[in-house]
DNA sequence: CGACTTTGTATATTGCTTAAACAAAGTTTT
DNA sequence: AAAACTTTGTTTAAGCAATATACAAAGTCG
């Protein structure tokens, strides 16, 4: 059945315009709301107190005049309730709880030995069920899990297919809402740090983002009009296996010369030289101490990635790329080689609003990003299109 | 501003899902169109009535009954105005006059001898002139001119840069415009061609899709969630100048190892082998013949669009890609090489709901996308997103 | 201190969807 | 063939949300 209008749609409408125009400002009066969203002074003063017996607005006292009356500011209550934002890697769980703008309140983070759905499962509920208990009071309590997986997942929240985790049709989200009978929301880890990084990081007024996650692999997250965008099956942004050298290495996917061999971390086993270590944070030290092998290694992997850049920049013209997962550490000397190849190979056009960044969230960003996710999902976001 | 809501808005939403749920329909009754959109009985009459005073509904009479009163059919009146549909290309200009559904009222086309703004322009105007004459009496008359072109256009209907003609910047919506006082849209030609593919191809009831144009380049329009999709700047799509070879040809656009040097008509100059001919057509004709090189040459070019392919399927994960232009033509000799490049690389979740199909509208997708394009743009298309 | 500004609320009006009743036009049962 | 049931589409009254307008409250400024 289709979405009809009526009275309720409206009202939907409006109020859920109203909170995310005071969520996105710190302070703002009921004239200025009225004033920014079209909607009459009196349909904001209705709205608003309905926010307010929600819990979801809170009054913050008289603000300054500008030559009349002075205004009551309002602001967003973050407080009214905790999200839990997870990210699961290969070697390592991590999870932070915050508030529903995505301040950290507190942090939690283990080493994972083995991979097999039990252990995993218990590691996660372990985890999750701390940070409630250190969750403060708050109106509505804890309203959400989100969590970032290496791998490609369904809208059902099932882990299709994780091959670094050896998992394949795992229901996750299942198997977290029954435990905590909370919304859990499961996303790819490049996704949940797109979603991050538009947020919280250097995406912000960005409608179309791209965010590249480098690390044993490469992922990307794909921000189309504001919105993730997920393929027909929910599993889109697999560009490391995008191939950029027609008859180049064979891959495990059945393909030859995917990205990732050559620009990210699987580059260090094809190195054509020498390499001092085979992990990016020692390579990066030996590098920080001007290694001629590991200086090279990076350039070479920033050129690389330049290439599927390129490529990406050439399908999607996004307005801003970002750069996160643990390669981007290495950022010193990935960077130049990378943004001189893109400098190189882009169509004049495409490179006239095109930004290329690290991310600003680093590691957190997935994280952070997930967690934020669950928070929108609590709060909702109707909206019409023309 | 942002979009607010109020109970013309209510309306506008309601009206416009009647409209297109009964266009969509061949024929239907108010009673069925209350069950198959949710609204009150009510509700559909006084709109339908709204939409019959607006000529865009007609009272088709009595259909069969289903054990009570026999209901009164209504269907679209898609004879409530006309459009243009124009696709510019290289050597040719053709266009289309149609109904409000896509149906094909006169066809009109002209070979173009230069590229010159001035000339190409007034070759235009001529030619919609021709058609709008020729346009049946209609209660709203010609309502949109559509027009798909072989470069990138910004949300204006600016050409910002056309190689193959030898455009920049040219403001061809204004200029056209300016001559008829009708509203134009202007579109890269493989977005059109995915809009027609879209609405009247292989694409019905298909959310993601991805149109590949192969001729004189590669161009692809791109639909997500059923809409087209371009980028921060609106020209998304450009694959063409995707790098599939690191080091591969050197292409004019600055790069190396584009694919469509070697998936286009482009591959055709640097085609290892002699050529009995360097145009399509004339190449199908010796294939068709049996001449092994040409044979060849296609089998090559096959290989090499799979491999792109491959990558935007890992990109976008579409649902149906669907391959057009002129060199479509020659689907018998590339199909085979190109499905098996596919089935080879892409990964296998990738695979299990994608169909790779060839164009059902050949060479006229552009111009019924255009023209189509048009006639959504005037009937409007006002809905909600949760 | 009086005139003007700005903020926020109260009131009457407008207009849309809806539920319920109803009229019209069939079919099926007895 | 008449009565009973079905389906279709319209009419009517009710409910409700946004709006314009008026107004009260609380400030600034000369």
């Amino acid at each position: 059945m289709k979405v009809t209008g009526d009275q309720a749609l409206v009202k939907k409408i409006n109020k859920s315009l109203i909170l995310h125009t005071i969520r996105k400002h710190p302070e703002l009066s009921r004239a200025r709301i009225s004033e920014m969203t079209g909607l009459n002074k009196a349909t904001v003063s209705n709205l608003v107190a309905e926010l307010q017996e929600d819990q979801l607005v809170l009054e913050a006292g008289p603000g300054e005049s500008s030559g009349g009356r002075k205004p009551l500011m309002l602001h967003f209550n973050a407080m009214a309730g905790c999200v839990i934002g997870m990210e699961l890697r290969v070697k390592q769980l991590t999870a932070i709880l915050c508030d529903l703008n995505g301040n950290v309140l507190s942090e939690a983070d283990s080493l994972l030995q083995r991979h097999d759905l039990d252990d995993v499962l218990a590691e996660m509920k372990t985890m999750i069920g701390e940070l409630i208990a250190k969750a403060p009071s708050t109106p509505y309590g804890v309203v959400g899990i989100g969590v970032g997986v290496p791998g490609m997942v369904d809208e059902n929240g099932v882990v299709l297919f994780a091959p670094n985790l050896a998992w394949e049709k795992v229901h996750l989200r299942e198997l977290l809402e029954e435990s905590f009978s909370i919304p859990v929301v499961i996303d790819n880890e490049a996704n949940s740090g797109a979603f991050g990084e538009l947020n919280f990081g250097r995406g912000e007024d960005v409608r179309h983002l791209l965010y590249v996650s480098a690390g044993s692999g490469i992922g990307s997250g794909i921000i189309i009009a504001g919105e993730l965008y997920k393929g027909s099956r929910g599993y889109a942004g697999e560009t490391g296996h995008m191939c950029i050298e027609a008859e180049g290495i064979p891959c495990s996917c059945g393909s030859r010369g995917c990205w990732e061999l050559y620009a990210s971390e699987k580059a260090y086993d094809l190195a054509s030289m020498e390499l001092p270590a085979h992990r990016t944070p020692d390579l990066i030290g030996f590098a920080a101490r001007g290694d001629a092998a590991a200086e090279r290694q990076f350039s070479e992997i920033g050129a690389y990635l330049g290439i599927g850049l390129t490529n990406l920049i050439n399908s999607f013209n996004p307005e801003l790329i970002v750069i996160g997962g643990p390669l981007s550490e290495a950022r010193e000397w990935l960077e130049p080689s990378m943004q001189q190849m893109v400098a190189k190979r882009t169509l004049p056009y495409h490179k006239q609003q095109l930004e290329i960044a690290f991310s600003t969230l680093g590691s957190r960003a997935a994280m952070i990003g997930a967690g934020f996710s669950a928070a929108m999902h609590f709060l909702g976001h109707t909206r019409v299109m023309v």
